[in-house]
DNA sequence: TATGAATGAGGCTTCATTCAT
DNA sequence: GATGAATGAAGCCTCATTCAT
């Protein structure tokens, strides 16, 4: 029982999340550099100096936005893999949950498809962090495809790099063209080729 | 009666090229927000009214780089697809050069897919014109090699959209890793799962 | 009756004194505008507030850092110059008195000297009441030098100001120069000085 | 000949002028942490832009206002010491001119002394730079004095600081005070006491 | 046409002060 | 009395854009 989260603390969490959320959007919605920490606080209906309460500074903030969003990342997609026995079963369900993923946080996605060169070290080292637990995740379904025969022989880093490449790719350019696709269909699509290659 | 291009608009013409490139280095190496004029007259050796001679203001500029460059693409795509006619070879011929041209102006990509979102409108209409005429090209590939029974039946766009996207995620991946990988061996296995899947 | 410190007001002096001994030495460190009340609480292990419980405001902590100070001055210099009757000895016991107490508060010292400006009428006036309390025993002794004949007929006060002046010269060149001076030789040579003039 | 100040050059010049004399009287009024930017661009009727022209930033504008006023002290008291050869009368000409300077640029030397600790390393040096120039000048008097067997034999170097101490305090409570007094009787009493003590 | 000093809006950050707990 | 999260005014600095030369 952790008594005492006292109503000053509950208040401070609060308006952490308020923060968080508004920053997210703020920061989707701008890109880095056009968001303004104005806009953010505004949004939040908390006072600017509030921002550093939580954060150190800007990037403290934008770091904090995508830390809270991609932490769910690795177990969204590992709870969708153990669900079947059945490698080639595995690895759609890995695929089809990445791409559900970044449709439901597709702002995040802008985000950081267009906020990454901005940080050269810091938040780079944190994307991959996050980014490899899930291509982790890939490489060991396709991994086990290999072993039990289901998959061709081949380079698996490059392989799941190519995968999530497509994947990523399809999501990209939805995000660019905003236009409605059907999720199932690109799934299937992406899930055909990549099993069975596009030549007869 | 386009005779005597005067001493003044050659020296014009030299000066724009002079701030076209470089703009394309500072672009690249600091992201849109963080070039600034004055780095990219200092880098010309020209003052910073000139730029407001030949651009509009600093979007202007950007478009102007982003035009100049990608103007090449679709030519340099379209001229390896013509020297064969096999629809396999052709399709790898397309890949091939698609993945080469990013890989030679790789600084323009990182351009291109970092500042998307900072222009709404303009920028992305000229980018889709000039990124759709090579879409345009590799749908043809695609559609010729339908017809002649080597490619199964698909939605043809798709492919095309999912091909492409796979390419540019290899190319992403390049970019955001910094690791040197052999291209060729990336354009084999691109090819190998396009055309042949990955499953047994 | 002032019977009863109840435990509540004993906390209350503590705290006071925790925070007036916290506030000097950052005072002393940083200067004025400098210092912050966040870092003076830390330091005191106390809560922000708390400050405002004992102080009206952060002038008013630094008016009560140099009051609690310079308190001490004028006893100090006054208890050294009772100890003999010789007039010439009394004004070198004041002026070792008085050098030696700015010496074993230098940073309070650089304090006063560097933040005088900040604080137009209400400190100054403090600082004159606290510093003349000393002058005017400087005052005092001269004056009785010159009725005994020891010491010659001159403007009493500027006489004094003068002498003070030398010695707060010397005390703040030491504090700017930071070079370990021996005290005693100092005081020797403002005494040689002041007594006999540098002319032979 | 040194021809084409244009124009622009000269309005340059002539701004960068006003800058320094808004500076140094909001410097001097406020002291350098209260004086404002927005004040002094204000008072040089000149945009906050224009300051970043010319200087660094506040402190490089602090720093360039010292600069152009100190630079004047060492010829100051320099012309006033070759006037005579006689060594005690070169003596009272050094500290009339020391006093009678920094009485000319009052303003000036509240903001020194008010402001050297802000500024560990740079400002320190170069203040020292430029005073030591008149404290070397002050050096040489003292020892030709001391050579010709008008000046006792003393420490030079020490008794040089316990003048110019005297001298800096004396002008130092004039600051304080505010209070008109006569320069000369000042200058007068000074070098009664320096050269021939207080005592009969 | 080319220049580059001047402009000033707009952003990030600090920190003394307040007030609900 | 004590606490410390929240506040928001105020400051420094950047940089795209303008315009007189």
């Amino acid at each position: 029982m952790a008594h005492k989260p006292s109503k000053r603390q509950q208040r401070a969490d609060r308006n952490r999340k308020k923060l968080l959320s508004a920053a997210m959007k703020v920061f989707s919605q701008k890109g880095y550099h056009k968001a303004t920490l104005d806009e953010i606080c505004r949004r939040a209906s908390l006072a600017k100096g509030t921002i550093y309460q939580h954060f150190s500074n800007k990037k403290g903030l934008f770091l904090g936005v995508v830390d809270s969003l991609l932490a769910e990342l690795g177990p969204c997609v590992e709870a969708a893999v153990v669900k079947t026995d059945d490698d080639l079963l595995r690895l759609q369900a890995d695929i089809s949950a990445y791409v559900q993923f970044s449709e439901a946080h597709r702002s995040l996605y802008r985000l950081l498809i267009h906020e990454q060169s901005s940080f050269t070290k810091e938040i780079r080292e944190r994307l991959h962090t996050r980014c490899f637990s899930h291509l982790e995740i890939l490489e060991g379904v396709i991994r086990q495809g290999i072993k039990s025969g289901k998959i061709k022989k081949m380079d698996v880093r490059s392989a799941a790099f190519g995968l999530l490449g497509m994947c990523n790719s399809i999501i990209y350019h939805r995000l660019i063209s905003d236009k409605p696709y059907s999720l199932d269909r690109e799934v299937g699509l992406i899930v055909e080729i990549v099993l069975r290659g596009i030549s007869r």
